[in-house]
DNA sequence: GGTGAAACGTAGGCCGT
DNA sequence: ACGGCCTACGTTTCACC
């Protein structure tokens, strides 16, 4: 992992259709060795994979929420339950156990607020483990460098 | 905006590198057919782009956390001043205008806790309109489909 | 790490429906 | 207006230096 490695992670998390020819260009290498170097980022699992990204707005998703959701009791047997629950809710991109006042926090994209409050009811008012929910409806977002 | 066009979302989400033989393959479509499509959806904004999604943890990447921060005051020029602050600090991932207990949300991710400590020194304790600042560590993420 | 050549994919013109 | 076919062009990818 040196400069080179470096800037080909840094121009491919920016355009990651970038073709190798042009990548090579910008990093000043050859074709061939920058292709080898990204095998070999992508082989060691450096580089995850590659995603487009999608405009939430021209997809009808008018409604980000972040919400924080405590369990009633922390047993394994509870969390478990409850990460089941949410893998198989499409509403939810994020979950992710975090420290402090709540034990989740999750990011949902609905197509509008009534379509949240359905989510509320059918997912989060179904899994009995839920202690406490507070939703963030997210008004905007400066900055967003989501990988 | 057909099912086919969906479909495209669906595996370009999944595979940003798709090759477009392959696409039109698995939709069902000729390439060309496929290609002006793909063309379609990049020009409308449908889809924002393509990025390289890179492991964290192989990139000295070991501390994540959410922070959300409230303002002591809530003009115009407190936020915009915030905004700007934020938008030049590269631990900062994510910045979130939301609403509830507090203003902003952000993502943050460092190298470790030690790293993370001076981020809240020199960035954080240096916006003077920061009124309140409660971290979240990330310990595990078991959903996340961040684009 | 660079070079060259073959295999492969892209992209645009053209025609049929 | 939209899908399929064909072809020139560029890119990827590999063995070899």
């Amino acid at each position: 992992m040196d400069r080179f490695d470096e800037r080909i992670l840094r121009e491919l998390k920016l355009d990651g259709r970038l073709s190798n020819v042009l990548l090579a260009e910008r990093i000043g290498l050859s074709p061939s060795a920058t292709l080898r170097r990204v095998q070999e980022l992508e082989k060691s699992d450096v580089i995850a994979g590659y995603r487009a990204v999608l405009n939430p707005a021209q997809c009808g998703i008018e409604f980000i929420a972040y919400v924080s959701i405590g369990l009633s009791n922390h047993s394994k047997a509870s969390q478990l339950h409850f990460e089941e629950a949410i893998s198989v809710a499409k509403e939810v991109v994020e979950c992710h156990n975090i420290t402090g006042s709540s034990e989740y926090l999750l990011r949902v994209e609905t197509k509008n607020l009534a379509a949240y409050k359905q989510f509320h009811m059918d997912v989060i008012g179904n899994i009995p483990q839920v202690n406490a929910v507070a939703t963030s409806v997210v008004m905007d977002s400066p900055k967003d460098e989501r990988a």
